[in-house]
DNA sequence: CGTTTACACTAGCGCTTGCTTGGTTGACCC
DNA sequence: GGGTCAACCAAGCAAGCGCTAGTGTAAACG
């Protein structure tokens, strides 16, 4: 019960406990369960982990702070116009499905399951990353490639991309950027 | 353990069900919980349900009958264009949320902790649901209403009308009149 | 060399869970 | 006015839960 850092080990640990609570919902994963996931035995995890909410929360945090730094980064590559800007989020989005799935699922549904601290520190991540979301629509209705209420506009977009996580085969024939091209073509009027 | 009908009691419970279930979690709602807040001891619930996942099941199988229910009245009412259609379509939806939020929100956020039966005979029900929009969603792709791929389009806009329960508030200024609108205008071209 | 550190183990405590059992109550029925 | 039946209760069982305490061990350190 001496470790708070993040280890290698506590690194993989936590991607096998995000694959469990996907499968399992998280009250359903016993700390057996993931112990055995581990390949170790359940008193071992709390080497690793203060408690079971935290293996939650690391798991959270992990998927957000890697969706985050793609985002940051697909910004910082892409052109400076709207329509550009726009694509680059949706693409970096649907291309975490492809290596952060299960952290995000989790993130999604099992969210209020959060300790109220756990949960507010986690809470300034999302923000940062739909504050992102925000900024690039602003930037597409001032130029009027969209139109319509800046906060509604913002949530049926985030609507449209999180619920991906319950269809999206990224294994399938469609690419992240296909995706990408289609919503973006969706949302925005003709030039 | 003898009662499967719809009695008018086990409709009030199941109600009360939902609104429990939503508070907790399904996993988290114990059923001495359930039962002190229907008033009765937790070993007569029994009586009205099997098990537990019965009440689940209940609760699904109420709200996707009512929101069924009042898409095709909807549909029923308004005229035959295209864009009216959608628009009925989608204002019915959101006013669900002023009737039946809790069962939805358990059915979007419970639906994996269903049993394999229970989960086959709702998703029945959920594709006649899912069956309407995609009808309504094609004759508006066929007079180019909307353009794009049926399949995506149709994803998408269940994502965007989906997500509102987790930030719309039925008793706020936006009436489900105003969101429809401005999520048809968001996805149609100008005439 | 002795000490510390990281990681794992065994064993189990105290509690809660979904559900069962066997029985009581009061309204209705012929 | 005996029978039926839905509705409820008290009591508790077997299983499983998160987590703790105390110990072992092998590598790393000064």
């Amino acid at each position: 019960m001496n470790v708070m850092n993040d280890s290698p080990r506590r690194k993989e640990l936590t991607r096998l406990a995000a694959q469990l609570f996907v499968q399992e919902g998280f009250d359903r994963t016993t700390v057996r369960m993931l112990a055995q996931e581990m390949g170790i035995k359940s008193g071992s995890l709390f080497h690793h982990f203060r408690d079971k909410q935290e293996i939650l929360a690391a798991v959270i945090e992990e998927g957000t702070e890697n969706a985050l730094g793609l985002a940051r980064a697909a910004l910082d590559q892409c052109d400076r116009n709207p329509e550009a800007r726009l694509h680059a989020m949706a693409r970096a989005h649907l291309e975490t499905l492809l290596t952060d799935r299960n952290a995000h699922v989790v993130a999604l549904y099992e969210w209020r399951r959060l300790d109220p601290e756990a949960r507010s520190h986690l809470s300034h991540l999302r923000d940062a990353y739909e504050a992102l979301w925000e900024e690039v629509i602003d930037e597409a209705l001032a130029v009027g490639l969209i139109q319509g209420d800046r906060f509604l506009v913002s949530r049926f977009v985030m609507g449209a991309l999180n619920w991906t996580v319950r269809w999206y085969d990224p294994l399938g024939e469609r690419s992240p950027e296909d995706l990408a091209r289609e919503l973006i073509a969706m949302i925005t009027r003709p030039a």
